[in-house]
DNA sequence: GCGACAG
DNA sequence: ATCTTGTCGC
């Protein structure tokens, strides 16, 4: 399948901010997906000093979350990491693995912000932007925004404040761990964002589909293999 | 100018 | 992100 790479990715940081505002109008905020039966998880793990990228994705089915594909694609790593510009280091590699999916997710799930971002346009929300997918943004850590700890219980919420507005949520995926901050990627909101993170997560911490992604991409010796059917 | 800073 | 073994806690 072909996937379009949506514009020009060899840009300098100055016209990838630039880009990143034009990009952000393109961003819709809206439920998600009413029902999903294939949900994907995304992420990126690098080696040789960071000098080669490795993009996983791993499609699951839904609700059982078993895993259906995986694939997996490898590539100089095309730009340094400055935060804020993330997508620009992982998207162009990434792009490449989900384009060797043998069909395409009703959803994705990728490391990183959504609109949690200083111009809105995290990597999970430039994936959906690009890729036109619902994305939801699952990151371990913070970005921007402010906010208060929630709750130690799973399931316990707390919103992710911006500017005075509202730009994800602190999500506690597991009693008794560090929350997850999930924002909207494109064609998701707050509610369907938080909401389908839940449903996808199981024991751990991570959901599931970002689990196995996770498990892929840093996989540290030559898993270069594609599982296809 | 100073501090913060996804992965 | 990555470099890295055992170890503390539920």
């Amino acid at each position: 399948m072909h996937l379009d790479p949506g514009h020009d990715w060899s840009v300098t940081p100055q016209e990838a901010i630039a880009l990143q505002r034009t990009l952000a109008e393109r961003v819709l905020l809206q439920p998600g997906p009413k029902h999903v039966r294939r949900v994907a998880g995304v992420d990126t793990g690098f080696a040789d000093h960071g000098r080669t990228a490795r993009a996983a994705v791993v499609m699951l089915s839904f609700p059982e979350l078993a895993p259906l594909e995986t694939r997996i694609a490898l590539e100089p790593t095309p730009f340094p990491y400055i935060p804020g510009l993330l997508s620009f280091r992982e998207l162009p590699v990434v792009l490449h693995a989900l384009e060797k999916l043998s069909m395409l997710p009703d959803l994705v799930l990728c490391d990183g912000q959504g609109i949690a971002h200083p111009r809105r346009l995290g990597i999970a929300a430039h994936l959906g932007v690009v890729t036109g997918l619902p994305t939801i943004g699952v990151g371990k850590s913070r970005l921007i925004g402010d906010y208060r700890e929630p709750g130690m219980e799973k399931g316990c919420v707390a919103p992710l404040m911006y500017a005075n507005q509202r730009i994800g949520t602190v999500v506690r995926t597991r009693r008794a761990v560090r929350p997850l901050f999930i924002s909207p990627g494109h064609r998701t909101d707050h509610g369907s964002a938080v909401a389908w993170t839940l449903a996808c997560t199981g024991r751990y911490r991570l959901p599931e589909p970002i689990r196995m992604a996770d498990r892929v991409a840093s996989a540290r010796r030559g898993s270069e293999k594609n599982a296809v059917p």
